[in-house]
DNA sequence: GCAAATTAATGATTTATTCAAG
DNA sequence: CTTGAATAAATCATTAATTTGC
């Protein structure tokens, strides 16, 4: 069964030969399109695809490509659960600093109360101008975390804030990235100087 | 130019009250800081602020000129969006989905057994794994263009193409290389579908 | 140079998904 | 199986860039 180096052009641990830059035996590397098909696929209700369907679609996506039937089953059994991740991922894990630059945040979640359903978004839920009666959002609650209520803003605060100056304070945004429960980084942030507007007084912090 | 009677429910009043010579009900448009600063947030890893964090942002961005929390978070989740699309572009392709649709779930295309999760890849279903002959693959085709050709690769050219290094000399040489059956297209593809943002918190509070 | 006309960007809405609670 | 929550994708719409004819 297991001939390692036989198995359809994938060299599987050939006694330490390849290095990471070796391209030649290394996983499975999908192309676009069986990205595409497989999500598709997926878009369409499947999850669990039985061994049959993991044969056919392995074969059709051989057309595209490199692909063993196991790259379909691990793709999917990654994908459900990696869908299922982001969801329920509120962000509280620990990560470091290359990859959040590189890459992205998870997603933020929140949940906004909402009254009467019109539009998904705004006016009404974050209804700076729109009167409405809903000021008040709550973030769902994190795994070990509790929830904040926060105000928005009413009506006329934005005439408060929007006739202020736009003139600059010396200030600086400071984005405290947390990648650890007790581990804060911070970057420093200010305004390039052509225009000498202000800086911003953004402290991004853990909380 | 400013005609604008019917404002998309963004200017509550009418007439003056606007400070800066011009300034319309139309939709939001952000000064040149707002968007540095906002980019700047993004660049940082933020990417979808909570409620809150919107907030702030929208208060500290008002220093620089007309701005709503909406506004906000609409950003993000276009800035998002179309970057997103922007990587999905070096590596869009047409597929015929439907094709391997019908050829992969057999009858009822929507009835998709669900099974439990295997925590492992389960020889029952492999145990001789029936590999798929890689004889043909597709090129990549190039973004937003049709494609009508193929460009069929035998086995022996593509180990070839995918493991030989590309040292782009100039940027077309770089575009053309995007374009081949190569990791680095694959990369960029991964990078522009992955939603998997690693997991950070970000909080917006003043300093 | 200057606007009308056209095109490119991008702000704002709507629609279609996903997971999972009930 | 149905529905709530929360997008992200798709789309609509308006503004800025730019092109063009004079």
């Amino acid at each position: 069964m297991d001939q390692e180096g036989m198995m359809s052009g994938f060299c599987i641990k050939t006694g330490g030969g390849e290095s990471r830059g070796g391209t030649k035996c290394g996983r499975w590397n999908p192309t676009a399109e069986q990205v595409k098909v497989l999500t598709d696929l997926f878009r369409s209700g499947l999850r669990t695809p039985s061994t049959d369907q993991i044969q056919k679609i392995s074969t059709q996506l051989s057309f595209y490509g490199k692909i063993e039937s196991k790259n379909v089953f691990y793709w999917f059994q990654n994908h459900k659960a990696r869908e299922r991740q982001k969801r329920r991922r509120v962000s509280s894990v620990a990560v470091d600093v290359d990859r959040v630059l590189m890459e992205c945040l998870p997603e933020d979640r929140f949940c906004i109360e909402r009254k009467e359903d019109r539009s998904y978004f705004p006016s009404k839920h974050f209804g700076d101008f729109i009167d409405i009666t809903h000021h008040q959002y709550h973030q769902i609650s994190e795994p070990g975390r509790e929830i904040e209520t926060l105000q928005l803003f009413p009506l006329n605060s934005y005439e408060e804030i929007s006739h202020h100056h736009y003139e600059p304070e010396n200030k600086q945004l400071r984005l405290f990235a947390n990648h650890e429960y007790n581990k804060e980084m911070m970057f420093s942030y200010s305004m390039g100087k052509e225009n000498d507007h202000p800086p911003l007084d953004l402290c991004l912090s853990f909380m």
